[in-house]
Parts: C-alpha cells; structure tokens; sequence
DNA sequence: GCAGAGGATGTTATCGATGCCAATAGGGGT
DNA sequence: ACCCCTATTGGCATCGATAACATCCTCTGC
C-alpha cells in the first residue's frame, strides 16, 4: 500500500486530495468502485473490448453514467502511447483553399475516429515550420498532413518530416512525403486553352505570389500551353492573391490595348481585375474575358459569373487523411502520389473574341 | 527499486522496449542522464524555473539538443493538471465569420501561451453540441469559447457550462457565461438608418435563417428602427446564409415595384441579391440601394462595391480569449458581458432615393 | 567563527488509463 | 466424470513529467 510512509507521522500529501473546495472529477477507479469491478474491465467496457459480459457492461456504464465520468485523454495517451490525433500545418491565412481543405480533413478524420489539431504558421521559414512540427510532436500526433506552399524544402524539414508519417497536399514533395495535389499545371492549362479556343490569341496572366508552388506551377502551365500552341507569351504580372493586387493589376492590364483575354491565378484576384477593368471602360467579357481559379461561392453571383477552375478542395483533405491512415498502418509502404482533378466551369465571364471588325467602332 | 521482479527470471517486459525497430523517442531520464544531473532538474530547466545554475542549465539545453528531445504534453498534462489549452465550439462551416474568429482567438491564445483545441459540431441540437463538449472535457481545456447562434440554450448545456469557464461568442447567453458579442442590434439599426436617411420610405429584409441568433437580432433591429421612424415594416424575406438563396429573394424583390432599398443579413447574400437585380434589369444602387453584413474582403471589388457593415471578427476572438484568460485565473469572478463595435462601410451600393419624377421615364 | 537563510539539486510518490499476464469460471468433447 | 479450452475478470507495472519534500551547500550577519 502506498499509505506506508517510512517515518513522518501523516497520510502522504496528495495533490489532488488536498481539499481546494472543488470535487474532483471521477476517475476510472471510481467508475471501478462504483460498479464493483476492476478498472481494468471498465477500460475494457468503454474502448469496445468484445470480451465482456453484457451484464457487467451495463453494470459499468451505469455507473459512468451516474457518475458523469469522461476519459482522461492524457492518461490515455500516455499509456497507451496512441493519441488517436492527426496535425496539420498550414499557413495563417483565411482563405477559401485552407477552411474547405481543413473541412474536408476534420469530416474524413473523425470518420476515422481521429481528431485533428492544427498548427498554423505566420510564415514560410525553416525555423517557423519547424517550430509547427514541433508543437505537434509535442501532441504526440500519429502523423502530419503538411499543407505550406514551398517551392524549396529545406533539409532540417525533409529531415523532420521522415520521423513521423507525413503527407503532403499541395506542396513540393520531399522524398519521405506522399503527395496529394491537384495538377497545378492542368488548372492553368484548362483555363489558358478555354480561353485560346474561344479566339484569342493570347492569353496574360495574373499571377500570385511566386514563392507559392501552386503559383509557379500555375504560371508554368499558362506558359506552356502557350507556347505549344505556338502563341506569344505576354510579360506575368504578380499578385498576392488579395482582390486588391488583382486590382492593382487590373489597372495595369486594362490600359494595354493588346489584352483580350487574363487567366487570374485566384478568383479573389480575378474580382479585383474586373472590376478595375469596368473602371477603365473595359467590358467584360465582350473586350476582355476573365478566368480565375478555385470556384469561390460567390464566383457564381457576380455580375458578370466567373469562370473559374474549380479545385476540390474537400475531397482533397479526404483523399490526404486516407493516405495518411494507410501511411500510419504500414510507415513501410512506399509513397505514391495521388491528384485530383480540377474542372473547369464556364461562366459569364468568357465569351469569343469579336470579329476585328467589330472591334473598331 | 522497481527491478526488482519477484519470481519470473527474465527482465520485466517493457512496452517500449520490445525491439520493434524504431528508435524510441528520447526521454527526459534520457535527457537527464546524459547532462549528468537529475530528471528533475531537466524538468526545471526546461519550464523556467529560476532556481538552476548557467552552467546546469547549459548542459541540460546542450543534453536536449543532441537527442532532439521534446517535451511530451500528455504526460506533462497528466501529471501537472494543466493542459494549456483552450477550446472553441463552432458550426462546421467555411463562413468568413467563422475563419476569422478563430483566426483571432488562435493569435490570441498562442501570445497568451495557450494553444486551442477546435471541436466543429454539424448540427445545432443539444446533443450535438453536448458531444463536442465532451471532446473538449476530455483533452482536459481550462476553458471554452462557444461560438454557437443558438436562440434556445438547453437547460443540459447550461449545465455542462457550468463545469468550465466558458465565453460565448455572438450567442446566446447563460447565466453561467460571460459573453463577447457584436451588437447585432446597433449592426441593422446603422444599415437601416442609413438607407433611410438617404430618402428612403421604407428599407426591406433578407434575412438569415431564424434560429440563429443573429438572424434574429439584425431582425429585430431593423424592425424596430423602421417602427421608430415611422416607417411600414415589410414582410421578412429570410435566406440560408449562401449567395443562392440571396439570389432567390433577389428574384422575388426585384418584381416588387416598391423596393427601392434593401437590408441583407451577409454580404454573400447580398452578391446574390445584387446578381438577380441585375437578371431583372433593375440597377443597383440607382433603382434599389443594397447593404450586406460583414465586409468580406471582396465587397469592395464587385459591381458596385458594397456598402456594409463590418464586424470586427478577430477582435472579437481576442477580447474572448481576454475575458476567458481572467476567467481561468479567477473562476469566481463574475461574469460581465463585453461587446465591439460595428463599423458602417459606405461604398457603391447605396445612394439617395431619386426624385419621384426622375423615377417615370 | 558559527548559526541560519536560502539557493541548487536529488528522491519519491503520483496523475489516470492501459498492456501483459495470471486467475477464475463455465462448457464441450471423449 | 475428467480435462482442456476459452471467455471473463483482476493485479501489477508502466507511460513521462511534475509537486512536494529532503538534502546538501554556500553565503551572510552578528
């Protein structure tokens, strides 16, 4: 017994015990006490163990019920040595592409009976990232789903991501990483060709930020259908996928008597654009026609409805949680890229290019 | 000593030490070994303690270095009671609201050294939110942050409520919670009351679905300003919230011949409103003025930008994570209800009623 | 020069649940 | 009727870090 103290005359002091007014919250010994059992079977009653007796079930759980007792998941997590918990890190940022990604994540994790805790980080250094890997090792997360934008990894990370089962979506793949993505490249080839095919004989583009790899890639599959196409290749402009450089670029873009057709690289963007261009007395789409990429909500109810390239982004937080599961269950198992398909959706705001007779008034 | 085993010859099985090929992660027995000094010490160096040496500390840091320790929460969590976390309670939606909010309150926990645990709940009823409650008590938060637009709390959520230091954010009050909220009140009386102070004679409603408390309140505050006025209350349109059912109600309104200004309780909606104005030939802001709720960061890039009321989301989430903060210190004090301010944000879609002559072609 | 104060560090018990093993209790086969 | 097998249940050690307590040591004040 633990009450045999070797020489001081009191019970032994016990942190909780010590009366601070408060209850303390049941423990599984009580449960235990209550139902007249061992802890050891009210453990086995509660994690679903199949070897108990439906009386001493009941028994159990009406106990739990009584006593309003909840698992302690640190307890849990310590003895067990399973958190039942996924991480994900993304940038700090309220956009669309990252609450439908973790959406999609949390649904497909909790079917899975794991919990997700995310870390988010201000920016794209080694030292920050790695400070998010950190605060989730620290949580004993069974594996990470890495969703930062890089274009290059560091070594440190490549090196940190090969601890623990990793994922990533949408970002430069490491080789310890599996890799779930929509094809950048097919995104921005759908959009440059639709808008090729429509007549026009090039296409600019308005591009975010380039240390984004959605961005470059984006930017470099604009180029190319381009050039096999064997159509010219305007200058890029940059954005940071706020409206408001889309905007600034806008400005920029609709003074250039050339452009008939953009490929925005984000819808927000793709706002800013034509709405600068309605400013200058460019009309959309009869002067210019506009894509943007992501197929916002709101993407349908302006004037005009934007065509857009739509990314499922849900689907994708699924697909990432199913590679991860399959990861944490065989950390042997090679990795295997997956993609999913971005599609296309035609709106009011392309249109064909007008005769070069109409074109002068 | 606990090596010594009582009959069985072999050494005691270890659950970690079972050779399963992986390198077990270093502990801080690890840790303390190597630096030479005890457990303890490590533990002391590593939460801040003052009372260790420069060259202990150094050697301990020089120790956790090498091995690449980390701290491990759940232990830390079982053994101390603290778990640092907070948790937040909110619909499982991609809403900009929702974003933002705990974009705040994630700013603001990690400044105050805590990290925040999300629990989303798909659905409003009681036992719904009973369970994501659960989760929350069983990771062991200090506190809680219920961000839930329920008219009705149920007695059984007051109850749990009770059990933890909870602030609500934006919803319904229990005498057991302190609550943070914009005036949503005052956020319809500043749309009303301008629009009716550009001439016109009365302002119509698209609504939020009823059962959210701020559907309710922007309700009632644009009602009782009109009556306050003088001005004949028109019957309530009430939308879902999404760009399509505003674009339904903008279906029925733009028929009315009387409308000429109309309230929308988000901007998503509004977009909608605004898209089949337009469908109907009507002008926004010459025929019908509009003004939405929220200022996301596209209301100022559509044709026309809109005019709304914006919220300040992010503060928002700072003051509750505030008044939480002081609630865990001191769980006596008594609550005390705190609000931010909405700000009108005048842009292009509003503009003062037309002479009735200029309005007969 | 000595006692007392307080700083630095080690020792031990403990948090709550689980894994492994032992013990006990029915049930069926021969 | 006997024995083995399996379904159920209890006992004990353990996960990793911390609080409380014990200890040792050094520095100050009279």
């Amino acid at each position: 017994m633990a009450s045999e103290t070797p020489g001081a005359g009191g019970t032994p002091v016990n942190k909780r015990t010590v009366d601070d007014g408060v209850a303390r919250q049941p423990g599984m010994t009580d449960v235990a006490r209550l139902a007249g059992v061992s802890a050891q079977t009210v453990s086995r009653t509660l994690s679903g163990h199949p070897n108990v007796q439906h009386k001493t079930r009941a028994k159990v759980l009406a106990a739990v019920e009584q006593l309003g007792y909840r698992k302690n998941n640190a307890a849990r997590i310590l003895s067990s040595g399973r958190s039942r918990t996924i991480g994900v890190i993304t940038l700090q940022t309220t956009f669309y592409s990252r609450a439908n990604l973790i959406f999609g994540i949390e649904t497909a994790a909790h079917e899975a009976g794991y919990s997700v805790s995310t870390a988010t980080t201000a920016s794209l250094d080694t030292a920050a990232i790695e400070s998010a890997l950190s605060r989730l090792a620290e949580q004993d997360v069974e594996g990470v789903i890495l969703s930062v934008p890089l274009v290059h990894v560091s070594p440190r990370i490549e090196q940190l991501t090969r601890s623990v089962p990793t994922v990533t979506v949408d970002g430069s793949r490491t080789s310890a990483t599996e890799v779930v993505a929509v094809d950048q490249t097919l995104v921005a080839r759908l959009a440059t060709r639709h808008l090729t095919e429509l007549g026009h004989e090039t296409v600019w583009h308005v591009s975010g930020p380039k240390e984004w790899l959605d961005a470059a890639s984006r930017c470099a599959g604009w180029r190319d259908t381009l050039v096999e196409d064997g159509l010219s290749v305007p200058p890029v402009l940059e954005g940071d996928w706020t409206p408001a450089s889309g905007y600034r670029n806008g400005l920029v873009l609709g003074k250039i008597p050339d452009v008939t057709a953009v490929f925005v690289a984000s819808d927000e963007m793709a706002f800013g654009v034509i709405r600068a261009l309605h400013e200058l007395g460019r009309r959309v789409p009869q002067d210019i026609s506009v894509v943007g990429v992501d197929d916002i909500a709101l993407a349908e109810y302006c004037s005009p409805s934007l065509t857009t390239v739509a990314q499922p982004f849900a689907e994708m937080g699924a697909l990432a949680v199913a590679h991860l599961m399959r990861y944490i269950a065989d950390p042997a198992a090679t990795p295997e890229p997956a993609s999913v398909e971005p599609v296309l959706v035609v709106r009011g705001s392309t249109a064909a290019i007008e005769s070069p007779a109409a074109r002068q008034p």
